[in-house]
RNA sequence: GGAGCCGUGGUGUAGUUGGUUAACAUAUCGGACUGUCACUCCGAAGAUCGCGGGUUCAAGUCCCGUCGGCUCCGCCA
């Protein structure tokens, strides 16, 4: 075991998954590399599984063929680096189950390249440990085939999205990662600066007053795979930092931003061997939050959103009147196939998800296959008053409807929750499918209860639709934005517009948003000044790539495509970070702890 | 900020109404084995049950607090 000395078996031949029976038709002489993946001593024979990142291969060990390769093979243990030296050939009993099954390697020569200890989980792929613990030995749960096969699929689809950029004309361009904190939006990261005393940078939310610049630049068309920054509650789908890939075009309609972005999606289907069929549907917001109540509909089910109409009105029950008097109420339901036999304990089930979506109770109504009906409701509206109220949400026999009265809003969110989980939990949802569309002409504005006041839906620099212009000062509730996303199966996985290229809308934008001039010009007084010095019209989008890969790995979590995640609480539990440092670099960076700040 | 689930040898789990030696598998160490493939067989070692406090004659088990992981709500233009 001299792991010290210049190893000798450090060149590889050939790699482990990629030997075939041709190799061993050819006996050919191969050195591998690798680590040992599993060991199986029977006293003079010795199998020992290799493996490299191409997969794995036995190796067989025969002290009738080589005394000293034989006897320092029983010293191999799990995870051991190992070179080794011999001859491909046809194995005595063949295993099927196995890739390279047929075939292993009679070794001549072995040499330990490093030993390994004991490890504390086994890189098996069927033995899952905790969490804690992958995350805290990251480096051996990578080593796992299928986080290994996750992260190289993650390659290839950012390979094939380069190429496509490349093919089309775009400019790959890196913008700063120190830059400046800007209102609205999320949480920044800030990074105090040790030169300017109380000054801080911030890490970017995404690039997007970099690219605008880059258009104002004239280079037409950017894009960057860009780390993005929001100091925020992690979920299973966000990380504090995570990758976009950022696009801006000059020049364009929402029309050319959908070409590049559809024939980016579609090469990334293309690696994983499903073909996308373009131009992909779209759908209005206002659409979409109708029959889906959200903004991001999972097309791959029905389902959908109904008005209940006449078969709520004048009925006397006091849940549908209460609502219907009320501005903007309204009567909505679902129809749940084949939930006509449902029974008390999941009616009670659906019903706390309505509450705790924000409704104040859910009216089922329940049409078993002989057309008999059981509801709450029966009492007042009667059996044809239920069956017309169950018609209208799609309901007949052996289906169930679920209805909520109240305002449209807290319909559409209610029956929008209510609509997924019901699907998921009755399997109604197909797999295999890819339903992607998108969704377009959002609102500009959306309005803030708490804070009185309107908000940006996408930033405050998408472009309002020309039509409602007029609109922006007395109504901006009513202004359409050119804004759009791209939905794949009920999960965003972009979203873009066209942007304000002319200084005096987006002085206007700002004051709808109630932001001062004083403001607008400190916060984004070189956005302004550039938007007056001759800036194209310009538009773009922004990919989450990481839920891209996530969505076509079939993984739970963006965790698993990301090498280095951080936990829910933002830390990294291999590195320890966040972590303390000592007071004198706080001290270079004018930073005093506030008092009670836990040491 | 809130809710839920979880934390027991290196690892994955079991552990009844609180009851005396904390069980099983796997990994580890030693032994046997020439066609295994999650090799098999025999033997050994390995745990103050996340941490702190409380109730009790007695706590892995009950109570309170705390730390950590995960899921969800708020939050994420």
């Amino acid at each position: 075991m001299n792991s010290s000395a210049t190893p000798q078996l450090l060149h590889r031949t050939a790699r482990c998954g990629e030997l075939t029976p041709a190799d061993a038709e050819a006996r050919r002489e191969v050195i591998l590399t690798g680590w040992v993946h599993h060991r199986r001593d029977l006293g003079q024979l010795i199998f020992v599984e290799i493996r490299d990142f191409s997969g794995t291969v036995q190796a067989v060990f025969d002290p009738s063929h080589a005394l000293e390769a034989h006897a320092l093979a029983e010293t191999l243990r799990s995870e051991f680096v190992v070179g080794l030296k011999g001859r491909v050939v046809q194995r005595e009993s063949v295993n099927p189950k196995h890739p390279t099954g047929s075939i292993e390697i009679r070794v001549d020569l072995l040499e330990i390249l490093n030993p390994a200890g004991q490890l504390p989980f086994l890189i098996d792929e069927d033995v899952e440990s905790n969490e804690e613990l992958r995350l805290r030995y990251r480096y051996l749960d990578l080593r796992r085939p299928r986080l290994q096969q996750v992260l190289r699929t993650r390659h290839r689809l950012s390979a094939a999205t380069r190429k496509a950029m490349d093919d089309l004309g775009f400019n790959e361009i890196e913008t700063p990662i120190l830059t400046k904190s800007t209102p609205e939006g999320a949480r920044d990261y800030l990074v105090p600066s040790r030169i300017q005393e109380g000054g801080f940078y911030a890490l970017p939310q995404s690039p997007q007053l970099f690219k605008q610049l880059l258009m104002v630049a004239g280079f037409e068309k950017y894009y960057q795979f860009a780390r993005c920054f929001r100091d925020e509650d992690l979920r299973a789908d966000r990380q504090p930092e995570f990758t976009q890939i950022d696009v801006e075009m000059s020049f364009a309609t929402p029309e050319d931003v959908y070409e590049v972005v559809e024939s980016i999606v579609a090469g990334m289907f293309r690696e994983i061997g499903v073909t996308i069929e373009l131009p992909l549907p779209r759908m209005a917001y206002a659409e979409s939050m109708d029959r889906f109540g959200v903004d991001r509909p999972d097309t791959r089910f029905g389902l959908e959103l109904k008005d209940l109409g006449a078969a709520a009105e004048g009925t006397g029950f006091r849940v549908f009147d209460g609502a219907l008097e009320k501005d903007d109420g309204t009567v909505r339901g679902i129809a749940v196939p084949g939930a006509g036999d449902a029974s008390r304990k999941v009616l009670d089930r659906w019903t706390d998800w309505a509450k705790s979506a924000g409704a104040g109770g859910l009216v089922w109504i329940k049409i078993a296959d002989d057309g008999k009906i059981s509801s709450p409701a029966l009492k007042v509206l009667g059996e044809d008053g239920c069956r017309a109220a169950a018609a209208a949400a799609g309901a007949g026999n052996g289906d169930a409807a679920l209805v909520v009265a109240d305002s449209r809003s807290v319909c559409n969110r209610v029956l929008g929750v209510l609509r997924l989980k019901v699907a998921e939990e009755r399997e109604l949802i197909p797999e295999g499918k890819w339903n992607l569309l998108w969704i377009e002409k959002f609102p500009l504005f959306e309005w803030d209860e708490k804070d009185q006041r309107w908000y940006s839906m996408h930033h405050p620099f998408t472009a309002p639709r020309g039509e409602d212009l007029p609109k922006l000062a007395d109504s901006p509730g009513e202004v359409l934005s050119d804004a759009y996303d791209i939905v794949l199966n009920g999960t965003e996985i972009g979203g873009g517009s066209i942007r304000i290229h002319n200084q005096e809308i987006q002085s206007q934008v700002f004051d709808a948003l109630s932001i001062s001039k004083e403001e607008a010009d400190s916060k984004f007084g070189f956005l302004l000044r550039a938007l007056a010095s001759g800036a194209p019209p310009h538009g773009g989008i922004a990919l989450g790539f990481d839920r891209i890969c996530a969505m076509l790995t079939g993984s739970e979590s963006i965790r698993d495509v990301i090498a280095f995640p951080k936990t829910t609480r933002a830390a990294c539990l291999m590195t320890g970070s966040p972590s303390k440092v000592d007071s004198a670099q706080l001290r270079e960076l004018h930073i005093d702890l506030a008092p009670g700040t836990k040491e």
